[in-house]
DNA sequence: GTGCATCCGTGCGATATGTCAACAAATGTG
DNA sequence: CACATTTGTTGACATATCGCACGGATGCAC
């Protein structure tokens, strides 16, 4: 079936990009602001504005709007529907006490892997992670992981299209020397990273499988970056990981 | 200023209403059940879900719907614009090391209170709470203190109007006695819970003040149900959640 | 104050879209 | 198999809404 515009509703795609305009770094916007960032002509953004206020998700002080905690909802709901969460937690919490470091399991969402479940230990990441979060994939062990379930020709072209940001001095962003890592972790069936998100930072990533083989999630251990060689991971923590693969393999879907 | 029908999109408004209606009992459902649940014509809600659709917020497999982690940007995007959790991280992961106990934040939205920053340490809850998680505010100890911010007509009414749903057989629900309860948080400044939200779990919170004194969010150590009476907590444990309240006090706002 | 720039709210014609009804296919039922 | 029910899709019409343009308000520089 196509889709003509017959089908769609513009005035919902117009509000959720207005949505979308809400960042970090603006928090606080006026009408022109909103329209500015979305594209949206004044009038059409000053509309989508006022009906999320109107629904309580935005605030409006005549001036400036804001979102409000009720627009959580929308997220919230996406990952309750998700049963990945629910199912993997139990198997999070245990490896991350055993191990005594942090655990979580991410999916890919575009060019970012999103955290859907998490069981933190102490702390080595400045910024906190939890469900929602977002990571560039091609400097992340999950990432890298699951990028290297996609065909290799979509991963190439995802990775000439973007501009690859270094977060750190170690981070990889020539996409041949990535295709490599990526190809690696294909073959190895896991993915190391040494300080490319964060400086003082490793992680190591496994895949999960569900039932019928397919890549459902990755799954990683944060490890703080010590003297010994990055590849002493595969070592010391690779065997969990792979004893929770198992398990989640023959529960899944 | 008045809102009028002409200053609204009504295709937004469907359209959000739409997303909320998948939830952890309906993670798939067909065009009819949404229009169902939402209370909108089949045509609309076709076209509401075929648009989500269209932008990456759904997957549709000519059958049923879900949702897709994209809709996860839209609760990140406000999370992000919040300046209260980062403000407050650092402070909580002090707190939760020092006392080896979890703590968090929590604001209102309607009635239920919203985490929106937690710091975790040994596992006491059964469900993993995360920021965007919700929890009915009239059984929880951040609720109480969040609720005591408001005028006490407008809590006596609230709890008037919506049945209020034990979920422990501690679970207080009779309306006069919770506004006791809450007229107590409001003098002592602080709320002790013992076992109102789940069995073995008892927490202690104190509202978090800005600058101007105004109530901004609630601050909590969730505590596992010992021998010891619940007043015990206040002695124990009271005294750290007042040293970061007055440290918040100042920066904020 | 004047001129300039920006922003908000509003009126209007053109278009998109909601509502309703009808219909065909799929599904359930006896 | 015949029948009733539900579901997805389409068409038509009334209405909502878009995008543009204008006027008034506000703030700023000089």
């Amino acid at each position: 079936m196509t889709i003509t515009a017959r089908d769609t509703m513009g005035g919902l795609a117009k509000g959720l990009s207005v949505i979308e305009t809400f960042t970090a770094d603006h928090p606080r916007q006026s009408i022109a602001e909103v329209a500015a960032a979305s594209g949206l002509d004044r009038a059409t953004a000053r509309r989508c504005l006022l009906t999320l206020a109107h629904l309580g998700y935005a605030d409006y002080d005549g001036k400036f709007f804001t979102l409000t905690p009720r627009v959580l909802r929308l997220g919230t709901a996406c990952l309750a529907t998700m049963p990945l969460p629910q199912m993997v937690q139990p198997w999070l919490d245990k490896l991350s006490e055993a191990l005594g470091e942090s655990a979580s399991v991410s999916i890919l969402d575009g060019d970012d892997i999103v955290y859907v479940a998490r069981s933190a230990q102490r702390k080595v990441m400045s910024i906190a992670l939890m469900p929602g979060s977002r990571l560039p994939a091609f400097c992340t062990s999950m990432g890298r992981v699951l990028l290297a379930a996609l065909p290799e020709a979509e991963v190439e072209s995802r990775l000439r299209d973007r501009p690859l940001q270094a977060r750190t001095p170690l981070t990889l962003t020539d996409p041949a020397r990535l295709l490599a890592r990526i190809s690696e972790a294909r073959n190895q069936g896991f993915a190391v990273i040494d300080q490319e998100v964060e400086l003082g930072l490793r992680s190591i990533a496994v895949p999960i499988f569900d039932a019928h083989g397919r890549v459902a999630a990755a799954l990683n251990l944060g490890l703080s970056a010590r003297e010994e060689p990055a590849t002493a991971l595969e070592i010391r923590y690779l065997p969990a990981l792979r004893k929770v693969q198992a398990e989640l393999r023959k529960v899944l879907r």
